[in-house]
DNA sequence: CTGTTAGCGCCTTCAA
DNA sequence: TTGAAGGCGCTAACAG
């Protein structure tokens, strides 16, 4: 590969100049166009590509963003990925994504990853509610931002959405289009984001008097289990009116246990998703969800980190941004 | 940031010897175990973590694998992600992920970033099928292996699935359940897979004779083109006994204008889709579809390209894997 | 406007 | 078993 002596040589000028030349966008520095033409054909000709290690070594500045990912293959976080992509590109930054494979072990070692690429700055996407490696960001004493989960720890950043919010716009539209029977809601408990959800359900049951009425059971995560656990209460003494979902997946579930029944959705029981997957818009029938801005979450995240790494002095609010998700009325509920 | 010279001055050592110590595994130099306890306690106590920058611009090497990738937010190719990561994590590279946002343009910087940092090897996920960067791959004079795209350019190294195999497999079945009526598929052309899979089924319609008893008509891209196009000739003279769709959004979106007209499927319409997203398996019915193995294929392109890489001199044929697509039957046809 | 010099942090001969 | 020296490719003073 050419390096910038070898096109000094060629030219000959000393490397210095041929720095000058190839970076000279930033600077105010000088130039006879004379060189500067000689020394870019040369370049060109020679296919020169700058050398980003020697380059980061010397400056001392990666321009490395790290982001680590809980689970590539969520499609809730690929596409809060793309809104840190789009942000981080525009602000010159280069991403290194490392997947932590969804296990706390793989995790540790993308944030040595990071430090050893002298990462600027660390975009945490996702994971489980126990953060276990608080030591370890505080060790590298880097700006972090925590995106899509909310994290109970000073120092650090987030963006997340307002879930308590969304259970209580949930409930309220299910409360008011059903009026008069039974709630049941599904739900578990490993991440904030269902807790926080849950809790924004209670309470609004509570307030609205509702309370006593409402069933509330705790299913696990995921498609299956949500539909096995459907197969049962839709088959009780009292059929539900509607059923909040915890996500689309988990509406998935429950709509196919109401097929399976002969019940029609929603004429029988309405069902609610929250999250609004890609796929919740086409499926029959078309689900009624919560949205969560995804991609927004992303840009918000990647533009907060950058605010961060670029030094601005931000208060303890803005260092934590919240999005509003919103009610998406379709034809299940 | 703690460097290998601090830690040298710390224990009165040179700092070849901390280089020793602190990369000793590889190699059979000998070090007195005193020695090697005092520095691996004093970089301990430091905090070190090696220069990534330092160590690549010393030994020529980035140990960095690139992956290019179409679209960040497909679902089709984020799995494949997930099967290169695995791979490569275990081979012990780093990924560097660089997405195109499905831009030839951004895709060019893509490859310009990956020079500068000295991938060893590129991984080219998706894409459209008039290759651009032809010119470019070659000067970058590395080995590449294209993921789930077949790209018909001899230097190059791929793993693909056998989209004809997969529509002919996809005809097979439904001229065997459907029997005698007639068969609409949905189709267009932009990339190499969806031309694959025409052929196929057109292969295979002519050898069964049924060529002439069948509609092939061309569709744009996506839910809600199929959908109003489904529209249409679902209400035409002949109800089709099947359709198949060329992607599993493309079958939701025939479902779903079945649905408008009152038509049962399977009943009144079989509808089969293809690729076997994650969806696809709980929406109702059920779709019967053609899985298209995307993590293997993601696997597999990254062991390839590791061989490539490390100089494995590989036949053409090595070079070029080929997958097969299974036949996935639930209950949409 | 351009050249000289020095050094970022690391590894690797070569010599002891 | 260890140390000294040099250099990977680049940029940033400083000095012309």
């Amino acid at each position: 590969m050419a390096t910038i002596e070898d096109i000094a040589r060629i030219a000959h000028v000393s490397p210095a100049t041929v720095s000058r030349v190839l970076n000279r966008k930033n600077s105010v520095i000088p130039i006879s166009e004379k060189t500067i033409k000689k020394i870019t054909a040369i370049a060109e000709e020679l296919n020169y590509t700058p050398n980003a290690f020697a380059k980061a070594l010397r400056t001392q500045k990666s321009n490395i963003i790290g982001v680590v990912i809980w689970d590539l293959t969520d499609p809730f976080f690929s596409e809060i990925l793309r809104g840190i992509d789009e942000i981080l590109g525009n602000e010159g930054y280069n991403l290194l994504l490392s997947s932590a494979k969804a296990s706390i072990e793989h995790e540790r070692t993308c944030y040595e990853k990071l430090m050893e690429v002298r990462a600027e700055g660390i975009l945490v996407v996702g994971g489980p509610r126990e953060f276990q490696h608080e030591e370890i960001i505080r060790k590298m004493n880097k700006p972090v931002v925590f995106v899509g989960s909310r994290v109970d720890y000073p120092e650090a950043s987030s963006v997340s959405v307002d879930n308590m919010y969304g259970g209580e716009m949930g409930v309220d539209y299910l409360l008011k289009k059903q009026c008069g029977s039974y709630f049941f809601m599904s739900c578990n408990k490993p991440t904030t984001d269902l807790e926080d959800r849950w809790q924004g359900i209670v309470r609004t049951l509570q307030q609205t008097g509702m309370y006593a009425q409402a069933n509330l059971i705790g299913v696990d995560f995921g498609e299956e289990q949500s539909y096995k656990a459907a197969k049962k209460f839709l088959n009780g003494a009292v059929l539900p009116a509607a059923v909040f979902a915890m996500n689309d997946f988990s509406a998935l579930g429950i709509i196919r246990a109401a097929n399976d029944l002969e019940l029609n959705v929603p004429g029988d029981v309405a069902v609610l998703g929250f999250d609004d997957l890609s796929f919740s818009r086409y499926i029959e029938p078309r689900l009624s969800t919560i949205h969560q801005p995804r991609y927004t979450l992303g840009e918000h995240g990647a533009q907060l980190l950058v605010d961060l790494v670029s030094g601005k002095d931000l208060t303890e609010e803005q260092r934590h941004i919240v999005l509003a998700p919103k009610l998406v009325v379709r034809s299940s509920a």
